[in-house]
DNA sequence: AATGTGTAGCTGTCCGGT
DNA sequence: CCCAGACAGCTACACATT
């Protein structure tokens, strides 16, 4: 070889740095830079020595080069991440991999393709020299070597071609380590580098116990608690059928990134890669109905608007995928297609969908026409799409485009019709089929078949009743024309129950009035029930308004006597109770429907009387059920019915199963809500009662949905002003942090609503809010101490950020003629410090107390004796109870500094002595005066100065920041001239007593009033129940008196005799003027 | 009584008010991040400070950071096997360079041999999922209709008093419209 | 494009444990 | 006694918005 193309070493040494200096500036040289790089490499190869006689060589000038390029790699090592020249050398070392890789490549086909060379080339040399000195650094003390490190070997790895054996166990192994590295920026490395890896990973390989990587790395992508690492994975994990449903999991995460990137992942894979035919494996064909409804509903549904619109984004990119290759014949097909990938049933769900594709693309909505031969043959897409399109022209006011979609009243009529009959025929069809050929006849196979078929119509059949309510009934015709066919679908039995409620709807818009209306159903039930009238009173419904207002209800005269229930065979029986559950349905419907009063309509009574009365004595599940939704819809509209059966609405809660407690429960909180005045006003006990009892039933109810169900009443009546109790304020928010009800979704994201809701719609609210927080934070202070290790509860200090929240008076909404109570926070920040000289509260807590200091509001102008009062407050606490705790202190004295500067006027002159003698202070003086310093005894830790005082120095003035820290420690040695003069002896015996109570609370706050101890069980248990329990005067509940089932069904059947002969059923229409009192004997009866 | 203060009730009115979409706003905006529940809650920063304070003096600063480079010119003071041994200098004993929970590195942390004494069970809980609960999608809607008569709401129900307390029988036709 | 806001990471300080 | 963890305040960056 030439020895002028051998350079020297040194020279080649000399020009990598260059080399690498230019590369940090911009990737643009790269290109250029690796192939000088690669001269230099090639030169420095020729460079050997002969080693063992001459058998092998050494790579002395390999080792050179390889020295220099880690030489230069150690320099970027310490450089923390974000350092733009150092990723990009990080970028140059492996792109240079995989230069050399590709020239390997080049010579190996040159050569004819040997492969068993590839352990002796320069490049995996260098390779390997590089991964091996990276691996050193994994350890490192500095964080951010680590995470150098790790990146550039991620980088290499990922640029390489082959790769020995135990060097990749130990990259395996160490980057497996990484994982669990404390720094998440290391963390994300590691994962990006183990994706890069477990590609080639061969399950074959694995020691026996050792996890895949990809299952380590789907661990990390549910279970690390960084964010960013998730993330890392989501990116990097190859998406297939295995690590599908790790990922479906991450569309609820906590990060609202991860979120937003699991939608435009989705997207993007939609199509596969190479335009190869398949679909791609994020395709929504693919895809389960389930996987796509949770991925429309979580993604439509997030609250975070960039993860919406990504969602939406994704959702387009469906019909889209779904539409292709189908555009012609019809505008509305691509949109039919994309609907068949939802389960229409299921509420709500496509028709976001369809309506978030509708505001994206307008000119899909624009497009999309129904021409008469779109209602020829409804398919359920089809009339879904009609549907959901005109209710969306409602909401978006667009009357242009909703008139031209319409179809014209008789058309649809018709088509209900027609579809509707077909359903009838074909189930009857079957019936008789059914019982021709037996039961067992019929292949599952061809069931499925029709009972699909029929779905389909029934759907059709609602999605056509929905539309119906939105069409334009100007023309008289067409108007009797629907009125007529929807009377006669609710007067069948056959009718399927979902549409029941599809032709009230339509009813109640086509009814003049609501007496009309109550009149209709009315006579439908008299009808089902008496078949014989059937067609007397089908005459009689013929024409709407006109006939109906005349035709005098004469139903209950002309009907025929029924057979005795004694006398019914039980298939008669059966079919009459069937029949029954049908009209209380009809009359839930139509109760649901109309808030005229029961007296305005005495139609009503008769089936008061002869079926919903009789239904709630059933004791069949299903018939007592709608019979006391139905009593209690009546009661909803006649206030003297609620009166009178207010009680046997209670007296059922306790002991009914869950289905029927929820039932009874709405009823009553409906009933409460309706008439308020007459249960909870008039300051009466009887409010206070009701109150109680249902507390009581709330803390002892072990059922989520019940308990969820109460929470929600509870808040109603508080956020509508109907409760002002603070005990059921203090009862929510023990039942939002509780850990009981951690579980309890429904129950804690209501209350996540209610009280922010709750306080800033009104000061009032606040203020209320305020005066619960010092007793609130003690009792769950207590209850968090005490935690179960496995029962999480969220941190005292949070609990204050959320008081201090709520209460903040800037953000309560400013409510017309309602002054703001802008002294909210400052009254909050004078019981703070007030509760700081409680001796027994650890100083934690006091820490807590007082950092929340800095976040209150304080307005700028505050009455003078007030901003004294807390002056004075947080002046002596410093010397009569020192706290222990610095940064508590740091805190209390940053809080008094930034007060004493701003009231600097108000407070200049201030003289404690001189303000002793307002007697409106008197309150304040006597507390202050109760509190002696804490002995010498009680200071365990920190060691308070001698405490020598004189009256002059306790009437010095206090307006200056004396309390700051430096001084502080001398000034605390100043307590007032009172308890040096009182002394030690005589306090003694206060202290456990009257100052403990007193320095807690000015006015005698309830939860006080309870041991801890008790406090602290029931929080636990029941905590809802806490404020309630502890109350002796708690009434027993109605129905505590736990008689045998028998001997309940009696007393039922009495208490309902007793509302119907007792008064009798004109008698609960009447209203006398003495219903107040009565209201409240109805409860003192127990 | 402070019930029949034009307070509490006049507010939730307004939420269903066509005019309260504002009102409505400002709640959506206050606070509806904070739905899933006291673990996920956050402070919120108060939003408006309409006061134009102070402006102008915060600008003119835009100092561009210096270019930093990496020196890979000026040649090594010592040698690579020192730089590598102060670089990659393990961590001092006890220290913690992986995450708390997770059992030790083999070179690095105090894992002791012997550890599984105290905090054994640290494997069998349930690691967090990080992941929201499902969203119930609470709103105004369920806190000011009936349960049993979900289209009406106090609203109505406040219209249907004085509608009554007039002793008028018959509902208008915006009654039924409101219904709807 | 420029500005403002919100978050996240970093750094300094302090308490608790070995 | 020293160090490590925790915490609070600060700064810088990235994001969204006009």
């Amino acid at each position: 070889m030439p020895a002028r193309t051998l350079s020297s070493l040194e020279e080649i040494s000399s020009s990598i740095p260059k080399i690498f200096d230019q590369a940090q500036v911009s990737t643009a040289n790269h290109q250029k830079n690796y192939v000088a790089l690669y001269k230099l490499h090639l030169e420095a190869s020729k460079h050997t020595e002969p080693i063992n006689k001459g058998r092998t060589v050494k790579h002395v000038g390999q080792k050179a080069f390889e020295d220099v390029v880690v030489e230069m790699t150690s320099r970027l090592l310490p450089l923390k991440k974000g350092t733009t020249v150092a990723d990009r050398i990080v970028k140059f070392i492996g792109g240079y991999v995989r230069f050399m890789n590709e020239k390997v490549l080049e010579e190996r086909k040159k050569n004819g393709g040997d492969a068993d060379e590839y352990d002796d080339t320069p490049a995996s040399r260098f390779a390997s020299r590089m991964l091996k000195f990276l691996l050193k650094g994994f350890l490192a003390k500095d964080k951010n070597v680590r995470y150098r490190v790790v990146q550039i070997l991620a980088e290499v790895v990922s640029h390489m071609g082959e790769l020995d054996e135990d060097l990749y166990t130990q990259i395996r192994e160490s980057l497996l380590d990484r994982l669990r590295d404390k720094e998440p920026f290391v963390r994300v490395q590691a994962v990006i580098g183990l994706a890069k890896l477990y590609g080639t990973e061969d399950p074959a390989d694995l020691e026996d116990g050792e996890p895949p990587v990809v299952e380590v790395l789907l661990d990390t992508l549910a279970h690390d608690p960084s964010g960013d690492v998730r993330r890392a994975v989501l990116v990097n994990v190859h998406i297939n059928q295995a690590t599908l449903s790790y990922i479906l999991a991450r569309s609820r995460d906590t990060d609202a990134i991860i979120r937003k990137l699991f939608y435009t992942l989705l997207e993007s894979n939609c199509v596969p890669p190479d335009d190869s035919n398949g679909l791609g494996i994020t395709d929504p064909r693919v895809l389960s109905i389930a996987q796509r409804e949770l991925i429309v509903r979580n993604g439509l549904g997030d609250r975070e608007p960039s993860v919406r619109s990504a969602a939406a984004k994704l959702i387009v990119t469906w019909l889209e995928v779904v539409g292709e290759k189908m555009e012609g014949d019809e505008p509305a097909k691509e949109v039919i297609a994309f609907l068949r990938l939802f389960d229409l049933a299921e509420t709500g769900i496509a028709e976001d969908a369809l309506r978030s594709v509708f505001a994206s693309r307008v000119d899909i909505f624009d497009n999309v026409e129904f021409g008469d031969q779109y209602w020829a043959d409804l398919t359920p897409e089809k009339a879904f799409l009609a549907r959901v399109f005109v209710d969306h022209c409602i909401s978006t006011k667009d009357d242009a485009r909703l008139e031209s979609a319409l179809p014209v009243v008789t058309l649809l009529a018709f088509r209900i019709q027609s579809t509707y009959n077909d359903l009838m025929e074909q189930i009857q069809d079957d019936e008789e089929q059914k019982f021709l050929r037996g039961e067992d006849h019929e292949d599952d196979e061809e069931r499925a078949r029709k009972e699909d078929e029929r779905m389909d119509k029934e759907f059709v059949i609602g999605e056509m009743l929905r539309l119906a309510v939105n069409l334009d009934y100007a023309d008289e015709i067409g108007r009797r024309k629907m009125f007529q066919l929807v009377r006669d679908m609710i007067s069948q039995e056959t009718l399927p129950e979902s549409l029941l409620s599809r032709c009230l709807d339509v009813l109640r818009k086509l009814s003049p009035n609501e007496r009309d209306l109550i009149r209709l159903v009315v006579e439908v039930v008299h009808e089902l029930r008496d078949p014989e009238m059937e067609e007397k009173e089908a005459s009689a419904g013929d024409d709407g308004e006109t006939t109906y207002a005349e035709t005098p209800m004469t139903v209950r005269t002309v009907r025929a006597a029924p057979k005795p229930p004694s006398e019914m065979t039980p298939e008669e029986k059966a079919q009459a109770d069937a029949i029954d559950l049908r009209c209380l349905a009809l009359c839930i419907g139509m109760l649901e429907r109309v808030n005229g009063t029961f007296e305005e309509n005495s139609t009503l009574e008769g089936i008061l009387g002869e079926l919903i009365i009789p239904a709630v004595k059933r004791k069949e599940l299903a018939l007592r059920e709608k019979g006391l939704v139905s009593l209690g819809l009546c009661c909803l509209i006649a206030r003297r019915m609620a009166l009178n059966s207010f009680q046997l609405f209670l007296s059922q809660v306790q002991s009914a199963p869950e289905l029927l407690k929820i039932r009874v429960l709405q009823i009553i909180f409906d009933i409460l809500m309706v008439h308020d005045r007459d249960f909870l006003g008039n300051e009466g006990v009887a409010g206070d009662r009701i109150i109680e009892f249902l507390l009581q039933i709330w803390g002892n109810e072990e059922s989520e949905k019940v308990q969820a169900l109460m929470c929600v009443g509870i808040a109603k009546l508080m956020l509508s002003g109907m409760v002002t109790d603070e005990r059921v304020l203090k009862s929510l928010v023990f039942a939002y942090v509780s850990p009981e009800t951690a579980g309890n979704q429904e129950l804690r994201q209501c209350l996540s609503y209610f009280f922010p809701v709750y306080c800033y719609s009104s000061p009032a609210n606040q203020r209320r809010m305020q005066k619960i927080f010092i007793p609130i934070f003690e009792e769950l202070s207590q209850v968090y101490k005490e935690l179960d290790d496995d029962r999480e509860m969220i941190s005292p200090a949070n609990v204050v950020a959320m008081f201090v929240d709520w209460t903040d008076p800037q953000k309560a909404v400013a409510v017309r003629g309602q002054a703001a109570d802008d002294k909210i926070h400052f009254d909050m920040a004078t019981e703070i410090v007030r509760t700081l000289y409680s001796k027994d509260m650890e100083k934690d807590e006091k820490k807590v107390l007082c950092q929340s200091l800095s976040k209150l509001y304080i307005p700028d102008v505050v009455d003078d004796d007030q901003i004294r009062t807390l002056k004075l407050l947080m002046h002596n606490l410093a010397s009569r109870r020192p706290l222990k705790d610095t940064t508590a202190n740091n805190a209390l004295t940053r809080f008094d500094a930034a007060i004493s500067k701003k009231f600097e006027k108000q407070l200049e002159d201030f003289d404690e002595e001189q303000y002793r003698e307002l007697e409106s202070l008197k309150e304040l003086f006597e507390f202050l005066d109760d509190i002696i310093p804490e002995s010498d005894e009680d200071e365990q830790d920190t060691p308070v100065p001698k405490k020598r005082a004189t009256r002059k120095r306790r009437s010095q003035s206090v307006a200056s920041t004396a309390t700051a820290e430096t001084t502080d420690r001398e000034e605390s040695a100043t307590p007032s001239a009172e308890n040096s003069r009182k002394g030690k002896g005589k306090k003694r015996a206060r202290l456990s007593t009257e100052t403990d109570t007193d320095s807690n609370a000015t006015e005698e706050i309830p939860s006080r009033a309870m041991p801890a101890r008790t406090a602290r069980t029931k929080a636990k248990s029941k905590v809802a129940a806490q404020q309630a329990d502890r109350d002796e005067s708690t009434p027993e509940p109605p129905s505590r008196k736990r008689a045998s089932k028998k001997a309940e069904e009696a007393r039922l059947d009495e208490e309902i005799d007793g509302l119907l002969d007792g008064d009798e059923p004109d008698s609960i229409m009447d209203s006398d003027e003495d219903e107040e009192e009565e209201v409240g004997e109805l409860l003192e009866a127990e | 009584d402070p019930r029949r203060a034009p307070n509490e009730r006049d507010l939730i009115m307004a939420m269903t008010d066509a005019e309260g979409d504002g009102m409505m706003d400002y709640f959506d905006q206050a606070f509806l991040k904070n739905w899933a529940g006291p673990e996920h809650w956050k402070l919120r920063k108060v939003v408006r400070k309409p006061e134009a304070t102070d402006n102008a003096a915060p600008k003119p600063r835009k100092e561009k950071k210096e270019a930093f480079k990496i020196d890979f010119l000026t040649p090594a003071e010592k040698d690579l096997k020192t730089r590598a041994k102060e670089l990659f200098a393990p961590v001092t004993r006890g220290a913690g360079i992986n995450l708390p929970g997770t059992s030790g590195t083999k070179g690095g942390t105090s894992t002791r041999k012997g550890s599984r004494g105290k905090r054994a069970k640290e494997k069998e809980e349930k690691k967090d999922e990080h992941t929201l609960p499902d969203d119930m999608h609470f709103s105004s809607r369920q806190l000011i209709t009936l349960f049993l008569k979900p289209e009406f709401s106090l609203r109505m129900r406040g219209q249907h008093m004085s509608l009554n307390d007039r002793g008028d029988g018959d509902v208008d036709e915006n009654f039924w419209a409101q219904a709807a």
